[in-house]
DNA sequence: GTCTATAAGCAGATAGAC
DNA sequence: GTCTATCTGCTTATAGAC
């Protein structure tokens, strides 16, 4: 019998990494298919409901390697502020090398889906929530109280979505490593 | 004669309308024809370079309206962190209502054309350092030196896209909302 | 300047052979 | 489970009548 899990993966390997640079709309069935080197009858196999079940598949993917990142980021540092810090000028290098998104954000796809699609628009909420989750617990594990550590989660959370947004388009992280002084500076920790 | 400006002017309103929205890749040109209820031959008789130049000519309308915006806003305070947080909770309260984007922002079609279109990319390019100017100028006449009102003015812009990109994701404004407060309470002016 | 007709290609999706 | 052929509809764009 032919090994059908790695078929599926490949495609949400390969679905994902055109989706983040792409888009949603920006990237064709037929790409993936090319790239991923299967043909038509084999993605429908796998995703009978079509290119929103791949998307969905991917923006599980792009979150979880997002995740994954951030955390082995922020635990280099006791304090989470110089973990912030260091992980926005991480994404600025690559900004300043790669000029691409990779494993940073699915802010292309969710601003494409919030109001076409409920499925990917909740996908994309999940993972900004576990984002949002991530900062939430390094600052209270560091000593911030409840209330003090949400708002500076969801804070540090908009700001660095914001701040890859600029640097992409701009096509270099200085905004990126902008905005980590700054926040190092505001917060005073 | 024909009234050519007239008719032009229509077909950016109308794309820059459908573009804020639901993008650059997910907008048909037949879609912007039937809203605005012209032929193609017209349009491409107005916009020879087609849907580039058309979503061109929208990147500037929706930086002007933004603009505007935004000053009228801040001209309303002496505080420019006042403005802002006003500013934010005007953001906040259109999500909430319309959960559509309107005049708030470009992030969609700057994040969906800066590794596709350079003409498109340094027209949100210039939008976003537009938007930048206008922060800086109100925390520089309200006294900040020249080197901190970039800084923050920087951030702001950072923070209010990335709190954007977060609310419309929710459908609701409470990002935007907390992260006004988060601000004030940061810069404590 | 305006409008219609149409081209050429790609989109997502499906049927059915193997 | 895999693969091919194909369908329908939409995409951007153009040619040419008026």
């Amino acid at each position: 019998m032919g090994n059908n899990t790695n078929a599926k993966e490949k495609f949400i390997e390969t679905a994902y990494k055109l989706f983040e640079v792409k888009g949603y709309n920006g990237t064709g069935l037929n790409e993936i298919l090319k790239e991923s080197g299967a043909p038509k009858g084999s993605l429908y196999y796998h995703f009978p409901n079509g290119k929103e079940q791949l998307a969905l598949e991917s923006i599980k993917l792009a979150g979880e390697k997002i995740i994954a990142n951030l955390k082995r980021t922020l635990d280099k540092f006791d304090n989470p502020i110089d973990g912030i810090v260091y992980s926005t000028n991480e994404i600025a290098e690559i900004i300043d090398k790669n000029k691409k998104m990779h494993d940073m954000s699915i802010s292309l796809i969710a601003l494409e889906t919030y109001d076409n699609s409920e499925v990917l628009r909740t996908a994309c909420e999940k993972v900004f929530e576990a984002i949002e989750n991530i900062y939430f617990q390094k600052l209270f594990d560091y000593g911030f109280n409840d209330d003090k550590a949400k708002e500076l989660a969801v804070f540090i959370s908009a700001m660095t979505e914001g701040a890859i947004l600029l640097s992409l388009t701009r096509k270099n992280g200085e905004v990126l490593r902008q905005v980590g002084k700054q926040i190092k500076i505001l917060t005073n920790i």
